[in-house]
DNA sequence: GCCGTTTTCGGCCCGACTGTTTTCAGTCG
């Protein structure tokens, strides 16, 4: 599957340059089109290749199949090598800019010689950018915050990028010889919503075996090492892990420690003192020197006279106290999850049929689910037309009635308009089980606003969650300035749940504000916001959240069984 | 650059928002 990523990259890298270029919209748009088929393709492109099948592929023509021909047998492309000659990299970079799209990187380059984002920042600092036509005093300050915006958040890989990178690492050492025990460390482990300092802890008595297995694995490109010994890797993928090499004896101890944060060490350090210990990464150590050995990191909260605290609430947010005085709540688990509410189909921009979502739930265990797709404010995502809501119910009720051990339900994620209003009447989404109703445009209109337009939502007595509150993409974009507290506030009232959406994308709501809707004792909902059956899986990212922000089973309305999520659900629709 | 047909070329998911305009271009979702 390494080919077909490196495919993927190539291919958006190419759209990237022929918009600054100033190619055609449709061109740029077709391999980004081939990238994203790429991207979604279950098995190797190579098989494909193979199989001549390659034309096949939506989006995929008779110059862009030989294009990832000529990749599959040289390893590169001509085409690429030469377009990325004529643009500087800087100038590529820039459209990681938010409002820093083609044509502007385009245009400071050609017209100001601008060639990095440091430049840009210069020229727009010095008042150059507002000198160019069709370019003023605000959009010279937006780029110069989008600028601020971009340096806050590198250094950070969003959850899902590093989770999968790491997981596939650790998958390929597990059973290898010498591998007695591996697992990812720091906010890695800790199921942060973006990742700086994540990392793999391997317990072995031969590391010298274990770092040639790892130089081995086509999924590590480098192996960074300090004093001869490895202290990292990097992935294919580019992300850079710490590697800690420990005794099997030792690894309680290890995993503990490594697993920080620092805030929740620093707390537990004082613990450990008040019993004569000093914790480290090698064992818990007495005040004569000796050491105490953990094999288990159970173990090591079990010296220091505490029950075990899950990885997800070590942030040093009072967990330690709570702890000791047996105030740890009993975090919702995976097992819990009896749906999903929300998920897109082929009616609007999901990529499967609706018995194909729900086949794919009830493979994973899942009693039910809520078929969400877009109304039609969401053109660009095929929203639905009321007309086309019925067709939609009627497929559903076919699955139902052919029993797929799995209840679907007929929702929809309804546009909450400029106004505060929503896409539908209140008669059709009262005829709706269950109704979500989230922002995708106007986002930055301000905070007021924004905030008016999600408490009219809450409002509603036919809203029943509200999706991905604030709208933040990690790495991308920040969440819209709102006013959360009275959002949750509001949430709180009315009951309407708020959606932690569980797309390693977004993570929205965020840990810290899960834990003050826990606080005023505000509904959730753990959501895939599938678009494809195999995003389902990314409710793990979203139950972590939810641990993360210290919610029980009974704070989240899909850990109900069904009865009780539609009684819910039909209370609030009076 | 793809696709479906009209088998050679025209259409390709569209709308909101912003800031610069004086009628629209660029970015985003």
């Amino acid at each position: 599957m390494v080919e077909n990523q490196e495919i993927a990259r190539t291919f958006r890298k190419i759209a990237d340059i022929l918009g600054i270029q100033g190619e055609s919209q449709r061109r740029v748009r077709a391999y980004r089109r081939a990238a994203e088929t790429i991207d979604g393709l279950e098995g190797d492109i190579t098989a494909k290749w193979r199989e001549g099948k390659l034309g096949d592929l939506p989006g995929i023509g008779d110059v862009l199949a030989a294009k990832i021909e000529e990749m599959l047998t040289t390893g590169k492309l001509g085409f690429y090598e030469r377009l990325v000659q004529q643009v500087p990299p800087g100038v590529v970079e820039m459209l990681d800019v938010p409002d820093v799209g083609p044509k502007t990187a385009g245009r400071v380059w050609k017209e100001l010689g601008v060639t990095s984002i440091d430049e840009l920042e210069s020229a727009a600092r010095a008042g150059t950018v507002q000198q160019l036509q069709g370019m003023g005093p605000r959009t010279e300050a937006r780029i110069l915050e989008g600028i601020a915006s971009l340096r806050r958040r590198t250094g950070r890989t969003p959850l899902g990028a590093a989770w999968y990178s790491a997981y596939e690492i650790l998958a390929s050492l597990e059973g290898l010889q010498g591998v007695q025990r591996a697992a990812p460390i720091g906010d890695l482990r800790r199921m942060q919503d973006t990742v700086a300092d994540g990392g793999l802890v391997v317990a072995s008595r031969d590391p010298a075996l274990v770092t040639e297995h790892l130089a081995r694995l086509p999924l590590v490109s480098e192996l960074l090492a300090n004093d001869g010994i490895t202290t990292a890797i990097r992935s294919s993928g580019g992300l850079e892990l710490g590697l800690h090499i420990v005794e099997p004896e030792r690894w309680g101890t290890a995993l503990q420690y490594l697993t920080g944060s620092q805030a929740h060490n620093a707390a537990l350090g004082i613990v450990a003192q008040q019993q004569g210990y000093r914790l480290s990464k090698r064992a818990l150590v007495r005040e004569d020197g000796t050491e105490v050995l953990c094999a288990d990191e159970k173990l090591v909260y079990r010296h220091l006279g505490l029950p075990f605290i899950p990885p997800e609430l070590r942030e040093g947010r009072g967990e330690i106290e709570a702890a000791r005085e047996g105030r740890l709540p009993p975090l919702i688990e995976y097992a819990d999850i009896q749906g999903d509410l929300q998920m897109h189909t082929t009616f609007s921009d999901g990529h499967q049929s609706v018995a194909q979502m729900a086949e794919a739930a009830r493979a994973r265990g899942l009693h039910y689910i809520l078929i969400t797709d877009h109304s039609y404010g969401m053109a660009v995502a095929g929203g639905l037309r009321e007309e086309e809501l019925q067709e939609q119910r009627a497929e559903i009720d076919a699955v139902n009635a052919g029993c797929s051990g799995v209840r679907v339900l007929a929702g929809i994620e309804v546009e909450i308009r400029a106004d505060g209003t929503l896409d539908y009447p209140d008669e059709v989404l009262a005829g709706l089980d269950i109704v979500v109703a989230s922002l995708h445009t106007g986002l930055r209109t301000g905070r007021e606003r924004t905030t008016r337009r999600l408490l009219s939502a809450i409002r509603n007595p036919h809203v029943d969650v509200i999706a991905h509150p604030t709208g933040r993409l990690l790495g991308r974009r920040e969440g819209a300035d709102l006013d959360m507290e009275a959002v949750l506030r509001a949430a709180a009232e009315t009951g309407t749940a708020l959606e932690i959406n569980a797309h390693p994308d977004r993570l929205d709501l965020s840990d810290v504000h899960v834990a003050r809707a826990v606080e005023l004792g505000v509904k959730l909902a753990i959501n895939s916001d599938a678009h494809d059956v195999r995003d389902l899986d990314h409710l793990i990212f979203g139950l972590a959240t939810a641990r993360r922000g210290w919610a029980t089973a009974d704070d989240v309305v899909n850990a109900w069984s069904l009865e009780r999520l539609l009684a819910w659900a039909r209370s609030r629709g009076a």
